[in-house]
DNA sequence: ATTAGCACTCTCGGGTTGAGAGTGCTAATT
DNA sequence: AATTAGCACTCTCAACCCGAGAGTGCTAAT
């Protein structure tokens, strides 16, 4: 594929601003009125003919304005997005929502969600940091009824866990206070694998234990995303490419299918370092449900502790470079946050 | 308002059941072919006339079949629907699928909506259980990095809440632990308004902790809902009632603002013993953007110790003798495996 | 290489039409 | 007095046509 020439990546650029602002396939006379062009609308028409030629551009009918396919979108996202910074308007808007939210993880997470989702008029995906591998970090043992204790596990990063054991007997707080504590000294620190391998203890009773807190280790490993939060479904369906809703192909369902969204997220964000920006177009022919769609996804967190996903999805015309600087800036704050309150 | 004979409650129900099965005006000539009924069209003409003039039922245009109004469906659910219990079939699919989850309220609530929108083929809303008067159980403090503490406070019931606090200096695991033990012992079992009373000690730092966990559990002490799980999102959008897609009256503007969420089921829900199943038809009045919508909601759990909510959002037609058991076996199941794992 | 000019194509909204569905009414029937 | 057959009437809906308008591709001139 031979390269674009500068007025071909101009009028690329042109059509793609002008398509995600209106939705609506671009002429060649538009874009001469639209933005006084010092070329005629017949030279227009002729880059734009070579445009579709290589596959950027399309026709949705014989004489109609051109519109940019994903081929199209993925080349301008990918040559000619330039990392534009927030204005500080808006970025002090954000910052303010954080700074009068109650401190958190619970509140700064459906709250992302929300200032991403109203910031692009997109749906945003936010996914609670989980860090890759698992340590002990501290254990309680909590009497109720009869012989059921609640069993609270804090991993290293600050996630916690809880599970009702059904003991043998009926045990008081104090025994059980002490046993945690006895776990507590064994496994400080410890990571799932020596965890496993630990040698039984004359206690059955802590052994027990230990044997629960190992699978519940075990559970926290082989999650890949943590806890989903979306918003901003509603702004999406009010897209017009979606007014003919189809059930079959819409981002909602794709939504819905936790499956297919920790997969999308596995294979994507979690390969990719913190701070780096994907960007999916058209659903990168996997995803049926997600044509006419575009994801932007990031990371935010601590490298190598606590990390999760932030995400945008939309309609595959959406303002880029605007989107993803929000992203970026969300991120930004969001890894401060996590930061700041690491437990470890 | 005078009384419906027995033959204008027989049509307005087939008229009901008729237009939940197609979504269209329901025509005289189509019932009595389908129900193969003893008397002539024009006799149903007449009761369906009178059932308008009523206000049961409405004819989207002059030469249209009949459509139930809300007061129509008001009066079918109140007067009308007997309580089936559900095919053994269905029930065993159900308890099947809790059967084979993993334990724990974590699993058990998306589950319990991933069964309800599955089941219904509507939006399904699940909130987690949260007791009405929050009681102190359990305290631990958790050493992290440099002065900043893990505070995680387990309330009678289960509910944990978690909580970074900065301490004035550094304090060792061993003296954190002691400092828990020693505010463990003073609230036990404490409520709210006990633990806001408590004279304070001769120590600050236990003074400080005292404040956290009264601050926390004035939180917990305000919130009417726990987590919410929804599901089902799509199902409702395939509706052909939807299909004119209109984001103004959508049912999932509805759900997306919480604060109106929440409203609905404190309004309903929680002024409902367990096991009463309340039924709201299109919005009845104060929600605009449940115009084509009912919503069926029920309390689960411990009474006056660990409830939530289930709920059903569909469109207005829906089969509601069936989703009304659906409901109340789920509200059943989840009762009895709240009531298992409670924490007192 | 660019552009003016023009013929050509396709969409879109509006208007028309005819078939079909369903009603309300009236007069006959039970 | 209640029910019903029959029929005229109304309204929707899909199909069709049509003309205006938008936008292109091509050709010939600059």
């Amino acid at each position: 594929m031979n390269e674009l020439t500068d007025r071909q990546k101009i009028i690329l650029s042109l059509v793609v601003h002008e398509h995600t602002r209106t939705a609506q396939p671009v002429a060649s006379k538009t874009l001469i009125n639209g933005y006084n062009l010092k070329i005629s609308s017949a030279t227009v028409r002729n880059e734009m003919n070579t445009l579709t030629e290589q596959g950027f551009l399309r026709q949705p009918h014989t004489s109609a304005g051109r519109v940019p396919t994903e081929e199209g979108y993925r080349f301008f996202v990918g040559n000619m997005v330039q990392h534009t910074a927030l204005p500080s308007a808006t970025r002090n808007t954000i910052a303010h929502q954080f700074y009068q939210s109650r401190k958190g993880l619970e509140y700064w997470l459906p709250l992302a969600a929300s200032v991403l989702a109203n910031q692009s008029q997109a749906v945003s995906i936010v996914t609670a940091p989980h860090s890759e591998k698992v340590t002990f970090k501290h254990l309680e043992l909590i009497a109720t009824r009869a012989s059921q204790v609640l069993m609270v596990l804090v991993l290293v990063g600050g996630e916690i866990q809880q599970q009702i054991l059904s003991l043998d007997a009926i045990h008081s707080q104090e025994q059980l206070s002490q046993i945690a504590a006895q776990i507590n000294h064994i496994c400080e620190n410890a990571s799932l694998e020596q965890i496993k391998n630990l040698p039984l203890t004359p206690d059955p009773l802590v052994n027990q234990v230990i044997a629960a807190v190992s699978d519940q280790l075990s559970i926290a490993s082989k999650l890949v995303t943590g806890e989903l939060y979306l918003d901003g479904l509603t702004n999406v369906l009010s897209e017009p490419e979606f007014s003919d809703y189809s059930p079959i192909n819409s981002p909602l369902r794709f939504l819905e299918e936790r499956p297919m969204l920790d997969d999308l997220i596995a294979r994507t964000v979690l390969t990719e370092e913190i701070g780096g920006v994907q960007v999916l177009i058209g659903g990168e022919n996997t995803w049926r449900e997600l044509q006419n769609c575009s994801v932007i996804l990031t990371r935010y967190g601590v490298p190598d502790q606590l990390s999760g996903a932030l995400g945008i999805l939309g309609p595959m015309r959406m303002p880029y470079s605007q989107t993803i600087s929000t992203l970026r800036y969300v991120a930004e704050l969001m890894s401060g946050l996590v930061s700041d309150n690491l437990v470890n």
